[in-house]
DNA sequence: AAACGATGTTTCATATAATGAAACGATTTG
DNA sequence: CAAATCGTTTCATTATATGAAACATCGTTT
């Protein structure tokens, strides 16, 4: 198959795209099922489970379910790309968490879009849980928002062209000019929040982290349920945020 | 290829081959040396990158060396197994870094091998840095001579008959009966003790982790180097150690 | 400045491996 | 108990993977 003037190799991209599947919430799927799923010959599918299998890059369970395997944890653990900032943040999202009992995420823009790199969760049954890796709008998080408000006039207007700003409640900001105001006071105010436009019920409060050159390299929001949340609370949650930022800042300031 | 009757998919195991050579301490690769690292035509190596490049498994640098990429990190944050053991000794890890000061690992026995999931380093210069997901010999290591001590009779033969015991340094123990009366002590007094066996000048103390049936299902270990160990500590370390160990079990009684 | 050595990349003929329909056995469901 | 669904195997056919040769680029050596 061509890419541009490249041939890539099909059956390659075919193993990636049965693992592709376990993006999706469910963790185990069947030789029937993935193929159906992926629309390749049940054949194909179960020869290709096989040949993963026999790399431990999916295991077979004891119902012939396949699941994901520990060498894509052991080479996910092996990825260069923000492991400082993977590894420098986890200390501040614990603290964090622990002081205002809500799940702390950690993120940065890659493909116009928020990826989760790290995050503290909160120990109360009740609470926001996201799966480190994946991705998620930016335009309708405190996170994203945060990300969009510190990048260049180029950025922001690169990202308007390329992300269709769909409702997911009735506080979605959707129109562009607003969603530009909106990213003008929070620059102006150094935080962003989430009052519920992602998700009904949901409540978001997120900061940048800076380096030395006053560049935002990633961002810190703190999530919990409407439930849970005071608007008096803000001020002391900015607080508690701010240090952990620091903190992280501390050992980042060369970051590019 | 057939592996016992089954044929499997030679180009998908290229592939992955190609990605086991960033196991190795180098985490980027040109296209030759990849090619002369796995014995694989350049051609054939240069066709299967662009295809892994396409997928974002591994991605080109200012170089055009090939690191591994955003979806490796993605899948690997996937992989279910051992998942609650890793989320749930996060702080206690942290905490107990923090109090002893140095580096904590968390980890079980897999393929005869210990398996790192999970570690907080030590905040200072001098520290011991592994990699999680990665393996690690048992014999010759705190964390692994406590996970084998904790097996059942017939997984230990398993594993002697199965392993050899190569020397790393003069005080490995290379010899069965003496790793089995070592083993013994260990389940006697529930800690192990690594004095320099793995490597010179690198000191590790280790406890189990039970759920509720009192069986093993990970250990704790704290390693720095020999430098900063005082035998004295032993004691207040163990009682540091066991309190992160307690906090982990609360929420892994259940696990099996 | 030219030659050399090393790199990544492309082309195309050939051979190999990937593919998938058909069939089978086991298990689950109605 | 029959039907449906699953995972798995076989083997003929076809499509794709392969790799030698060649090219362009860049850095190094003379």
């Amino acid at each position: 198959m061509k890419e541009g003037s490249k041939d890539l190799n099909l059956s390659v991209i075919k193993a990636f795209k049965l693992l592709d599947v376990y993006l999706t919430e469910k963790q185990e799927w069947g030789v029937r099922e993935l193929a159906k799923k992926t629309g390749y010959n049940k054949t194909t599918t179960y020869r290709l489970l096989s040949t993963l299998e026999s790399l431990d890059i999916v295991q077979k369970n004891d119902d012939d379910k396949y699941i994901l395997g520990l060498k894509l944890f052991e080479l996910g653990n092996l990825v260069p790309v923000y492991k400082s900032l993977r590894n420098y943040s986890r200390t501040a999202l614990d603290t964090i968490a622990k002081e205002i009992k809500e799940t702390v995420h950690f993120g940065v823009l890659s493909n116009n879009q928020v990826l989760y790199l790290n995050k503290a969760e909160s120990a109360l049954g009740l609470k926001v849980s996201t799966q480190i890796g994946s991705y998620q709008h930016a335009y309708c998080t405190a996170i994203g928002k945060v990300l969009l408000a510190f990048s260049s006039a180029d950025k922001i207007s690169d990202y308007l062209k390329n992300v269709k700003l769909e409702a997911f409640t009735s506080n979605t900001i959707t129109n562009s000019k607003a969603l530009l105001i909106e990213l003008e006071q929070i620059k102006e105010r150094a935080y962003a929040l989430d009052m519920e436009e992602l998700e009904l019920g949901l409540i978001c409060i997120a900061i940048p982290v800076f380096n030395k050159n006053k560049e935002v390299i990633a961002s810190i929001s703190v999530a919990g349920p409407s439930s849970r949340f005071k608007a008096e609370n803000v001020q002391s949650y900015l607080s508690i945020i701010k240090k952990g930022a620091f903190e992280i800042e501390a050992h980042l300031r060369d970051y590019k």
